[in-house]
DNA sequence: GTCTATAGCATGATAGAC
DNA sequence: GTCTATCATGCTATAGAC
């Protein structure tokens, strides 16, 4: 064969990695599967042997995204006793608000997700619940995993609609003092 | 003339209105300039009659929203002491998270309004900032502010994106309590 | 596996009839 | 002021050459 073994699983990989990226730039709708495909030097025919359709990639994405967040923010049992409180400093940053496309997806894509299909939505939710459980039993606080993750979704939201670099990061501060005000002194 | 003196005035405001509730619920850019015409009983070629493009419409569609939710939302000098909580329980509720076309157009249309142009995001943040000043009054609180709109936001663009009706609820009725712990017993 | 070419349809926007 | 017709362009998706 001209093409190695491993090369269309390498060419999806680089496709879902670059997709993800302008997806949560730029949208997903919006984005048209030229762009998508000329991002990693390839035509847009090509899609096709990789994906059935675009809303197959959106699961696909939407799927490794939440993933790879989730794993990221829940930590495990090595994690430190402040694990929770670090990720949200780390979540309620200007980086995070000016770089969506290295950010959450939630932020990024929420109402596109809220439209999609309800094996999307439920492949989501599934995550978030771990999410939300690992934070509230660090936090021993049930009402804190779910207040906590709608704290930082809707600080990044926020900080991204406004125009001026000074409001943005004021929505940013407040946000972080108000999410220590709550957090007990040991979890700090 | 064929058309009475109001006439044009009207169905400005007729397709305003309508392409408010349709753009909050199936997202902006992926609305079609047919579609909002024919949801008012007109054909795609009347719209430039009205906005000089599809931008124009957007603009005055973000800035008629955010102008009617803040003055809902701010209260003013008639509103009782717990008008804010008020406001927060009845933002985070059920109907709420089910009804984006009735509801919070930065829930629905956050990221859209991101990715739009400076002017638009300037005028988002005045009114912003107005609602969030009004609520750091009532509540003598300088960061609950920002953090409550943000945890408004957060917690409807979260419940919206989950799949079952037990998390949502979960999900609102979790950030409605921490909400309710964070403020003052004389505010509630 | 990726290419070009193309089908079929929707888009934003304009021109001219009424 | 709204209509139909139209343009140019974009889209998703398919077919067939290489």
């Amino acid at each position: 064969m001209r093409y190695s073994n491993t090369h269309k699983q390498e060419t999806r990989q680089k496709l879902l990695d670059s997709s993800r990226a302008i997806a949560k730039k730029g949208g997903f709708d919006t984005t048209g599967v030229d762009a998508l495909m000329s991002a990693i030097g390839l035509t847009g025919g090509a899609f096709y042997s990789h994906f059935r359709s675009k809303a197959d990639l959106f699961a696909e994405l939407i799927q490794l995204e939440t993933e790879l967040s989730t794993d990221m923010l829940a930590g495990d049992d090595n994690s430190p006793p402040d694990h929770v409180s670090k990720r949200i400093r780390n979540y309620l940053s200007t980086y995070h608000a000016l770089h969506p496309e290295e950010g959450c997806v939630l932020a990024a894509l929420g109402p596109e997700i809220a439209r999609a299909s309800p094996q999307v939505k439920a492949q989501v939710e599934a995550m978030l619940k771990r999410l939300q459980r690992s934070w509230a039993t660090r936090l021993d606080d049930n009402d804190a995993g779910w207040a906590l993750l709608a704290q930082c979704v809707g600080a990044i939201v926020l900080a991204r609609v406004v125009e001026s670099e000074r409001t943005r990061q004021e929505i940013l501060a407040s946000s972080r003092r108000f999410v220590e005000k709550v957090q007990q002194p040991d979890q700090k």
